[in-house]
DNA sequence: GACTGGCACTCGCTACAGTCGAGTGCCAGT
DNA sequence: ACTGGCACTCGACTGTAGCGAGTGCCAGTC
């Protein structure tokens, strides 16, 4: 059962060869490109353990071996390390970002870059509404019966919803409306607000109770029950590399999985402060994605959290670079955020 | 070079039968399909006439027919009739489209509905800035020295910048500065701003001018400059089916054509009222598109058009059907744009 | 003159057999 | 505990043969 040294150097040098070339490598060519310092029957005898323990499999007798899930999370926990990123990336990075003007560009440029530096799908997350604050409720009258709600975070999201009133309302009573709901709800945080909401209605003076109720349910829906959670994607393209030989063929499935905002949550948003989480293959929830794998992390200004952002590929994938650059990534668009 | 009547009648089973099974169709299987009313032999003398006139061609000898961009145009402009929607579909247009709360919600639910009902790759065109109006400005503070601005168009389109005062500025004067660019700005097409913003800096009061100044860059940037056209796209699973014998065995130039927002631009927004614009195969400006036919129209509330909507997919595609979709979910989403 | 039936021909597809070679498992020897 | 050697497996590739859908052409018919 024991693992020793050497069997640990074979599993790496087999998923860093089949890595780099794709095909199941086999017990000659590795002692060949790596100083394992034994024989090739030796390596085979570690081989044939790996496998029994689930580490490796062949794809058919008298093939090389490949990497099964297992194997590579034990290489990703136990046997790589974070590579530095070159000083060219650090660079691109730093290009990249520079000159966003808002908070939509910002995103896109992260999610392009991200998909450009580790060549494989990237996603990024909006700012969650969750965990934003209030910096600005804006009433913009349309109408008579009709108010534009907008709702600024502090986070730069900006939210707009349309407000059906049900009678007309005069323009300073709309001014009214704007202080009160300002007052009340500037910098709370979104997830706290429902109370604040159901107080201003309580507390509303007769003049402005029908509106103000109205507002409220508009406001409710927009800040809290609607978690209107945006996620930018790039490089679908990327898909195509290496031809069919990852994804076992079929582009469909991963395709429908990237289609569906609420896979890609579950996927990109739940992070944890400061940890890269990776999922490989199988351990992936979504059956669509079984054969792909995903790094992802939390990004924010400062140690908050507000969005996850990360990358999905097959499981065939240089962890060690691709975990580097999903975190420097995220930290870069951290320290943009917090300039704000 | 006359085609009479039944030839043409060849080229559209033709078409017809490749759309419908995806393989070459050859003499006998034509007229046992159809009532033509003469033998194979005959039909393959006019298969032979319009090989030569080059509507159709053999992927290889002895194989059936297949037909060219050609022939699809030749199909599309005189041999085939718009195909009513059935009432189911009608009915699925209403029940997807009705409920949506904002601008986001209707271009989401359009371009998801669209993907649906065409079994393709949909992409919609947020209303466009240059053809939108000035709704509202607002002047957030963020602080002392930065101010948010947030624009509302007619058509629902919310954009919002980051203006970097030269120095400080107090409550009153962001008050003023509101009041001045709304009253000046308000109503006028964003097209035709620039000459009106340059106004608001020369007309104003000493103690705005350093504010508005840069306030007016930004406004210029935002409103003109940066035409911000944004683009919902979906479907991308769609293009795997019927395997890889479309597109000639790789999505690779699709994809990476798909994230090129002003590819999709050139596709999808250069729509003429009213009209459906069919662009097949090889009659497409960018290479990579080369494999693939779009149909695409404008949309509007009544009869202006803001934006441009569409679908892309293997020229072997059902274009009336698919016309016909992109047509009334083009008219239904004008109904609903004009309600607001 | 337009259409048709018949016929020879083409050529992709499939199945099958044979060869090659990378890679394995095992075992006896050091 | 490691190694060299050996028999074995099996996928990849090659070449051959037969099948069949489909064609082009031509002589014959209405």
């Amino acid at each position: 059962m024991g693992l020793d040294d050497r069997k640990l150097a074979v599993l790496r040098a087999i998923v860093e060869d089949y890595v780099a070339t794709q095909e199941p490598v086999g017990s000659k060519a590795l002692v060949e490109r790596h100083q394992l310092g034994v024989s090739p029957a030796t390596v085979r005898n570690d081989m044939a353990v790996l496998e029994e323990e689930g580490y490796i499999r062949q794809p058919h007798t008298s093939a090389g071996r490949v990497p099964t899930d297992r194997g590579y999370r034990l290489f990703v926990d136990r046997l790589s390390r974070v590579k530095p990123l070159s000083p060219a990336e650090r660079r691109a990075i730093e290009r990249f970002l520079v000159g966003a003007v808002d908070l939509d560009d910002v995103v896109h440029r992260t999610v392009r870059l991200l998909a450009q530096l580790t060549r494989q799908v990237a996603v990024v997350q909006y700012p969650s509404l969750a965990r934003s604050s209030v910096r600005h409720l804006e009433l913009v009258p349309i109408s008579t019966t009709r108010l534009m709600l907008v709702m600024i975070a502090d986070t730069g999201r900006v939210e707009q919803r349309l407000v059906e009133l049900p009678a007309p309302i005069p323009a300073d009573h709309v001014t009214d409306l704007r202080r009160l709901v300002n007052e009340k709800l500037v910098g709370s945080r979104l997830s706290e607000t429902p109370p604040l909401v159901q107080a201003l209605v309580d507390e509303s003076a007769p003049h402005l109770r029908g509106a103000m109720t109205t507002l409220s349910t508009v406001l409710l829906e927009t800040l809290v029950e609607r978690h209107e959670e945006r996620i930018a994607l790039a490089g679908t393209a990327n898909l195509t590399r290496g031809g069919l030989l990852d994804f076992q063929g079929s582009l469909r499935p991963i395709l429908e999985a990237l289609e569906e905002e609420v896979v890609l949550l579950k996927l990109i948003g739940e992070a944890e402060p400061s940890t890269t989480r990776v999922l490989i293959g199988d351990e992936n929830e979504i059956d669509n994605l079984r054969a792909a794998s995903v790094v992802s992390t939390g990004y924010g200004p400062g140690a908050t959290i507000v969005g996850g952002l990360g990358v999905l590929g097959p499981t065939r994938m240089d962890y060690p670079g691709t975990i580097a650059t999903v975190r420097a990534v995220a930290r870069y668009v951290g320290e943009l955020l917090a300039q704000n």
